[in-house]
DNA sequence: CAGTCTATCGCAACATGTTGCAATAAGCCA
DNA sequence: TGGCTTATTGCAACATGTTGCGATAGACTG
């Protein structure tokens, strides 16, 4: 490749700005853990990126790894929600923030753009006064062929 | 207590009848997980009810605990959802299904009942086509007060 | 560059659930 | 009532997170 000279912005890049523009340290793990969380493709459990992480070093422990993680919360890097086994998801704030429906018929699980969304956003409000927050809507019900069938 | 002769409906006599007519068998620790769960007041985490079990009888173990509860599930006498934090929080059937909303802002939570939700539930159907379950929905946002508190 | 301060790490123990398996006991039948 | 079948139990090990604590090692100072 040529003339990489140029510091990429990548995710480990601006997190370790944002970590030492609060005073606090940059190690070697948490570059390995934005390396691993930067390959995620935004999606990954708490059990998956320890895994990812313990392969590229071993010596890591899940107490570091689960650590980091909130850390990149607090930074504003990442959210989590939990899925519908209680299991921790997270998703890197590139990620357009999103909804999942899960199907509680044929597991089926879509995601849910800010688009389709808003007018339930809206609902939630007129009936609440709260704002949702789309990154934690985690909704359960039948999908539409699951209700055809059990209309059968 | 004067003539107890009649045989109150409770949920333990409604859970051995709906056990017995699926083949199952009614034993002495689905006796007490009913009668623990019928003092819990309708909501209960998974640890506590465990705790309150094994108070009761300290030979259960929380593998029963949670198998019986799952065949509660199966039978239609609860629920369960993840709260926010990710741990279980079991509901007894009589309670009239509802949803949770939690804020992230001063953690208050309060509850949505059927009438309240209608609205959000259909737009969740024009926008997903899923028929949503109350009893899972569990939202998570900002209240009032703390969207009040952030506009300022 | 050496010394200091303390954030962060790794470890070990714990909390909450889940699962496989052998022993027990519920329900049924003779 | 006694014996049979097999659903349930309790145990033990595991999965996923969380927390306290002493040791390590970033970052800063002189």
């Amino acid at each position: 490749m040529a003339h990489a000279s140029e510091p990429k912005e990548t995710l480990a890049t601006r997190l370790q700005a944002a970590v030492q523009a609060r005073g606090q340290r940059w190690t070697e793990q948490r570059q390995l853990i934005a390396d691993v969380l930067a390959a995620s493709d935004g999606h990954a459990t708490g059990a998956e990126l320890v895994e990812r992480v313990r392969a590229a070093d071993p010596s890591a422990t899940p107490s570091t790894v689960y650590r980091t993680l909130d850390l990149l919360e607090e930074l504003g890097f990442a959210t989590h929600h939990h899925g519908v086994d209680g299991r921790e998801t997270y998703h890197l704030e590139e990620v357009v923030a999103h909804g999942h429906v899960h199907c509680q018929g044929c597991g089926a699980e879509v995601e849910l753009d800010a688009e389709a969304a808003k007018p339930i956003l809206a609902a939630i409000e007129r009936a609440t006064g709260y704002a949702a927050d789309l990154d934690h809507l985690s909704l359960q019900g039948r999908c539409p062929s699951c209700r055809a069938a059990a209309a059968r």
